[in-house]
DNA sequence: TGTACATCAGTGAACGCGCGTTCACTGATGTAC
DNA sequence: TGTACATCAGTGAACGCGCGTTCACTGATGTAC
């Protein structure tokens, strides 16, 4: 049953994009690694013909959440009249309903931040790298010099990550606190900047 | 081997304690009912006489965590010789390394709000209340009508939750980026109110 | 107030389940000649 | 270009461990009379 190398590396990338997605949704401590490669299509067994151990899995799995995620910002981003409202609209979608209650696809720094202090520095390196590039993107639509422009990035994402996961963690619990929380600090975040 | 009524009551007010500080600091997940029971100076099957479940004890733990800290905050901010005054020290205390590194007895917002949301409405409500008395505290110290005041609180309470969880989240990855986030968020955040 | 029995907070072993990881095996692909 | 053998991505069973929960038991407290 031996495969192309081609059809290998292709299944491999699968099992990644199929991690990078059960992570965000369920958390990295809720999958399991036979859940990951039932989902992809495979059988356990075979998760460590690709992976060292799941932790190896969760780092590249992070790294490809953040890729891919970043590189859909990014386009947008670019396709804005003025880098005012690119930022306003990028604001508005992030504290969006949809964007809360998204099955898959979300932004990892609110999915997989919990989850990323508790692990080691390999996935932690995956995830400072995620966020610089969205520090970066943030921050190229900013006034002011580059020093002024950073920290006002840093303080805008941490505000969405902030409101993100709050409203995440009562919306079974208050819903309508959890709506407010997005609301609000869409309202505050979009004219601060 | 009966004990008080008194003494059983005092036991069980141990264990959650316990429980906060140890779900806190490295999970709810993360930590086991025999853990929190050994940590209490008890052996695990005692636990069921005192909770229905993990679950339970996972919602007052919750409640007891926010009370204890919130108090505590409380407290600071009426010795403050003004609001903006009490309030900046406030934020600079909440986004300091040491709060960051806190052993046990940190805000319960940014240690447990990813367990909160994949976790049921018990523990959600119990988040919820503790929430809505930070967003009470901090609003009580701002300028502005009462909704306005509501609303900057919710931004700012975001902002300081979110830097912290993404210090914690690059700590061990990017000690650099880490302290980054702290000060740039500091640095804005008490700007802004 | 004293006595007899029910209650219940402990103990420590056990159950059942899910998880990460390993292993023997298969058979098509890749490679050496 | 063909052939013979090594490689390796799969499969599915198994291992070992930790966890939440249950259970039988103990003996001091609480309660009914």
């Amino acid at each position: 049953m031996r495969l192309t190398r081609e059809q290998a590396k292709q299944n491999r990338h699968r099992i990644v994009e199929t991690a990078s997605r059960m992570f965000r949704l369920h958390g990295m401590a809720n999958v399991a690694v036979a859940d990951i490669m039932k989902e992809s299509g495979f059988t356990h067994g075979g998760f460590y013909n690709h992976f060292k151990s799941k932790d190896e899995l969760a780092s590249e799995a992070i790294a490809s959440a953040f890729d891919v995620v970043t590189r859909g910002i990014s386009e947008k981003l670019a396709s804005g009249k003025t880098p005012k409202e690119s930022l306003s609209s990028f604001v508005a979608q992030y504290l969006s309903p949809p964007h809360r209650d998204t099955k898959s696809g979300g932004c990892p720094a609110s999915a997989l931040s919990a989850d990323a202090a508790r692990n080691g520095k390999a996935v932690q390196n995956a995830f400072a790298k995620g966020i610089e590039t969205y520090l970066d993107m943030i921050a190229a639509q900013m006034d002011g010099n580059e020093q002024e422009a950073r920290q006002q990035a840093i303080a805008l994402f941490s505000g969405l990550v902030g409101a993100m996961i709050l409203s995440r963690a009562v919306r079974k619990g208050d819903p309508t606190l959890s709506d407010e929380l997005l609301n609000s600090a869409r309202n505050i975040l979009k004219m601060k900047n």
